[in-house]
DNA sequence: AACGCGGACAACCGCCACTAC
DNA sequence: AGTAGTGGCGGTTGTCCGCGT
């Protein structure tokens, strides 16, 4: 069935490219070079506006696209950079030589995404999934801000603390772990070493794997010690403990995401004491010295 | 064969940052 | 410093196409 052209206020062709237009294009940019967009099209001999112009062109008709089903290799390296860049797909598209942003956005929106929830993973933030048993994630953002708050006590111990309170079944169970997580985030095929990419996973997925029994009364003692007799009720509305947040809220509008962004940023840089499990130190160690590393952190500052 | 549905993906839209003046 | 023009980016939409009924 062939597409109605479809024309806006200005005459302007829009809508899919056909193989006619798609030749001027290319003869034309193989010739002079696009220059100004704006003006391209007019000079071309094209009916369609300068920016439908650089879509075509970047997206689609640049001769070093490389088009075609994405590689394992590809698929876990988008994976990846994704779990430490989010959403920005430009940036991700540089480690993917011939791959454009649009494409790599599409692949994940209609594979990767399904691939991490049907692993138990939440694609926004490659965390277990918390969002089928609202009452578990409020558990766990308790115990970890109950951590917080306890001298020396990491986020590993908070996590076995977590697990200590939990029986096995409902945290393999609800939280959806597998075996796999763990091939799955290797970052080794682009040179990154496992403990780079991995510690936010492992943050959570570690203590519960390497668990051992004597810890968890080990733990679970230390934990009545210090703060077992808070009523967390009353810890948190007397500011003891934080109040509860959504750990993968759920966000559209590019505003309200770039406010979020601009909020982190400045949390990271004003609370320079920061224990939240939130933020970018935590994924951090001696190790991120290693230059790809410091590639990915340059361009997502 | 006709139809409906859902997945895939090309293309569009709106916003933002940068630059020149 | 303010403004207009331009290109880039990310979110979203619309259409095609394959598949099942």
């Amino acid at each position: 069935m062939m597409r109605t052209p479809s024309n806006d206020e200005s005459g302007l062709k829009k809508g899919p490219w056909s193989p006619e237009e798609d030749k001027i294009l290319v003869d034309h940019i193989q010739k002079h070079g696009h220059g100004s967009w704006r003006a391209l099209p007019k000079l071309a001999g094209l009916n369609r506006c300068g920016k439908s112009c650089r879509l075509r062109w970047n997206n689609y008709l640049r001769p070093d696209i490389r088009r075609g089903k994405f590689s394992d290799e590809e698929e876990q390296l988008i994976i990846n950079l994704h779990s430490v860049l989010g959403n920005k797909w430009a940036s991700i598209a540089t480690h993917l030589p011939g791959r454009t942003d649009n494409e790599i956005k599409n692949f994940w929106n209609t594979h990767l995404k399904k691939k991490l929830m049907q692993m138990g993973l939440d694609p926004v933030t490659h965390r277990p999934r918390t969002d089928h048993l609202d009452l578990l994630s409020n558990l766990q953002q308790i115990i970890l801000n109950a951590a917080n708050i306890v001298s020396n006590c990491d986020i590993n111990n908070a996590l076995r603390l977590q697990y200590s309170l939990l029986p096995q079944s409902l945290v393999n169970g609800v939280l959806g772990f597998n075996n796999n997580i763990q091939n799955f985030y290797d970052g080794s095929n682009i040179g990154i070493s496992s403990q780079i990419i991995q510690p936010n996973l492992q943050n959570f997925e570690a203590p519960l794997q390497q668990f051992l029994p004597q810890e968890c009364d080990e733990y679970t003692q230390k934990f009545d010690e210090q703060i077992g007799n808070t009523n967390v009720d009353s810890a948190i509305s007397t500011n003891l403990l934080p109040k509860l947040v959504s750990i993968s809220p759920q966000r559209s509008a590019t505003a309200k995401v770039r406010e979020e962004n601009m909020m982190i940023n400045e949390k990271e840089c004003c609370n320079t004491s920061s224990t939240s499990f939130e933020t970018w130190g935590d994924f951090m160690n001696e190790d991120a010295n290693d230059a790809y590393w410091k590639d990915i952190i340059e361009q997502q500052y």
